[in-house]
DNA sequence: GTCTATATCGGGATAGAC
DNA sequence: GTCTATCCCGATATAGAC
């Protein structure tokens, strides 16, 4: 007799599979370069069941952001310290943005293309920028951060978390070095620094 | 009579609403979200023109790139002078980034896509960030710029001037300011102060 | 639930008239 | 040089067998 926890097992093995394939190909190649054809080889599984288990391609990207939509709706920060809301800000991204690379980064090709798909997404990166300028803003009133514009600071911290890992296409102008270790803890600290610095806030 | 200039100029025209109307489509919705008949429809022209102009949709995108390329391929900078030599290249690549915005968000949007035209256009951002490089590395055996790691200092300054432009996906996130002047001058000033802070050189 | 086979659509490129 | 009509391919989604 089969169980009903061996048949939703093995609906969520399928399940798994087809995400785990298709954040490997979105990250790769794009959410509109990537067919669901390679997705469904790359799983191992039949065409039909992206369509069957999430109901088009579409909702197939929607299932793979739920996870983080959820971590960045829990984040929170005490105003109170901005310096200290500001480091924790930026060791969580960093450290996030290692885990969870591919997803950061289909995240950010979205966003780049201004994706129809975006509207959807929006859980994943506005609560993220919402936070960054309420620290922002708070460290300025209270004069530990020195700025003029809440707008170029907001950019400017955020242009340095998100290329806070080595971008594929910088690799030919660091060809000559020998290839550096490369982790999350280490990154944040060097970003702390260069973005403390910047605001004058050392 | 007809004479052969007229000939060329007729050309020369249609060409020019392709590439236009190529530029604005692939900046706003990305070159694998365009199609060649949405470009041809917002040009005027018919559908077989891209080919017969320009032997494909890539090599149209390559042909829009070519005068990008040329202004890429003319910087210098002073080494000897590192502060100036940062600045200017901020200066610079601001300014352009903001005369030529839909080239330079095109760009990064095949960079973040590592399109498989990537390869092609190269000649439009390997000298930046390979200038750049030779720039911090310059500063920092002067002992006017300090920081730890060249490539976390390159992420970082490339970060800063990528992000130079108010991105459409944070206007929400300051939708309760006021419409700020937004101008290539102004935008350069704030970042060369955040960075130079950043790099302990103020 | 999973598969194969297929329907239907939209893509880029091109043949051939003008 | 420019146009229309068409070819051919590859995409998503689905029908229907198992």
């Amino acid at each position: 007799m089969v169980n009903e926890e061996q048949v939703q097992n093995q609906e969520k093995d399928v399940k798994q599979k087809i995400l785990e394939a298709a954040k490997k190909l979105f990250a790769g190649k794009g959410f509109e370069g990537t067919s669901v054809r390679e997705i469904c080889d790359e799983a191992g599984v039949a065409l039909a069941l992206v369509s069957y288990h999430f109901g088009g391609k579409d909702k197939l990207l929607y299932a793979l952001f739920e996870p983080l939509n959820e971590h960045f709706a829990k984040l929170s920060f005490n105003l109170a310290e901005p310096i200290n809301a500001l480091e924790a800000f930026i060791r969580g991204f960093v450290a996030y943005r290692y885990d969870n690379e591919e997803l950061i980064h289909i995240l950010q090709q979205e966003m780049m293309m201004q994706s129809p798909r975006l509207k959807m997404l929006s859980n994943a990166y506005y609560p993220s920028w919402v936070h960054l300028r309420a620290i922002l803003e708070a460290g300025k009133s209270q004069g530990v951060f020195q700025f003029e514009s809440i707008v170029y600071a907001v950019h400017f911290v955020m242009g340095v978390v998100i290329f806070s890992r080595q971008n594929p296409f910088l690799e030919p102008v660091f060809g000559d070095l020998p290839p550096a270790e490369d982790n999350a803890a280490q990154a944040a600290e060097h970003i702390i620094r260069l973005v403390l610095n910047g605001l004058h806030s050392s």
